[in-house]
DNA sequence: CCGCTTATTTGACACCGTGTAAATTGTCAC
DNA sequence: GTGACAATTTACACGGTGTCAAATAAGCGG
């Protein structure tokens, strides 16, 4: 597999990216990628052995590149449950259209791919892990709105700020990133968010 | 394509959905279905010329078989927006899990091919209709929540009761359909219903 | 310049799933 | 029987993934 810091490896790497994020991403084929790179497609097979685990490497490129982990950690730093959960919202639900291609062909290759759905669970379970910051800051507040526990409100959430309803109601709907985040932002506030006391 | 009302045709569409519908029913192939219904790979080429017309026939014939539009059409009798509201979450939200494997093959199909996106798009717009009936039922009677158009709940509401999101909690999450129904129902009201008027 | 190593290319091929085609058997209606 | 039809068997083309082996560059120490 050569070794790590390989410039054809980040170049495919790079081709890879670019193409998946495309408009018209549905369909990326090996071939397609190597001839991107301006590499021959057998190349790609020696520094990535299967296509499952080639997405999974872009993946984790896209995420060191775009810096995923200090972003969504910033919402961490937020005072209130109250903040976290917006700061979270906002950080997340910013970051998906950046990865929305990639996280797309992931999707689609773990419902075949092993190694890839695991990748995918790994992503969701960072996210569900924000989650249950953000809902467990609320209920520490005791401003978790009632009739659901912590772990309820967690999952709930996670499923709310999907890449799914993120796709839906951007691409099928047309909504604008900004009209996403704000009806999204408010959906949440919703459904975890028990009004001020007293 | 042989005649409508085929023997043959009846058992390659119930081995089919049979299979789809099954718990690990990710990968379904043409010679499965043919081996399932005890028929040779080339008689259901003979009843539907490709897979994405095999797939499409299935949902309607699940869809004749479980009277999908007289329980969808019920939620309209209902008088007020509120319960109207309701009635479609919960005749949706119930439906979904009967059909859940048909949809999530054809939705896959969608990726790649015309037909299948097709049909899954008249799917989702026969869902959204259902949302705009509740949401203008919601509005006629001021009840519809402030700050937004009616196209826009409608939006949201479809997002929320989208399949996705049903796979998500009850699959991912391991809720009980009961919960599902119970959750999904409060979100919708959260997020459509304005608090009655004095 | 030689010989060694490593990255890449080229071309061929196996595998699998979809879809097509042709020849054959069985079964009814008339 | 003859004709029409349903289904079977066998064979093959195509596209995409993944494998393999041999040929070609490019680097570097001697």
């Amino acid at each position: 597999m050569s070794r790590e810091g390989s410039e054809t490896r980040r170049r495919i790497l790079d081709a890879a990216w670019e193409l998946l994020e495309a408009p018209e991403g549905g369909e990326v084929r090996m071939s397609d990628i190597a001839r991107a790179a301006g590499v021959s497609r057998q190349a790609v097979y020696l520094h990535f052995p299967t296509r499952a685990e080639l997405l999974v490497a872009v993946t984790r490129h896209v995420d060191a590149v775009k810096g995923v982990d200090a972003r969504l950690a910033a919402s961490r730093a937020a005072g209130s449950g109250e903040a976290r959960l917006d700061a979270f919202v906002a950080a997340w639900g910013g970051y998906i259209p950046e990865i929305h291609g990639v996280a797309r062909a992931l999707i689609a290759l773990g419902r075949t791919d092993a190694a890839a759905r695991a990748a995918w669970e790994g992503r969701l379970a960072a996210i569900r892990e924000g989650c249950h910051a953000a809902v467990a800051a609320l209920a520490r507040d005791g401003r978790l709105a009632p009739g659901q526990s912590v772990e309820e409100a967690t999952d709930l959430l996670s499923a709310i700020l999907s890449v799914h309803n993120w796709e839906h109601l951007t691409r099928v709907c047309g909504w604008s990133q900004e009209l996403y985040l704000r009806r999204i932002g408010a959906l949440a506030r919703q459904a975890m968010l028990a009004p001020p006391p007293g």
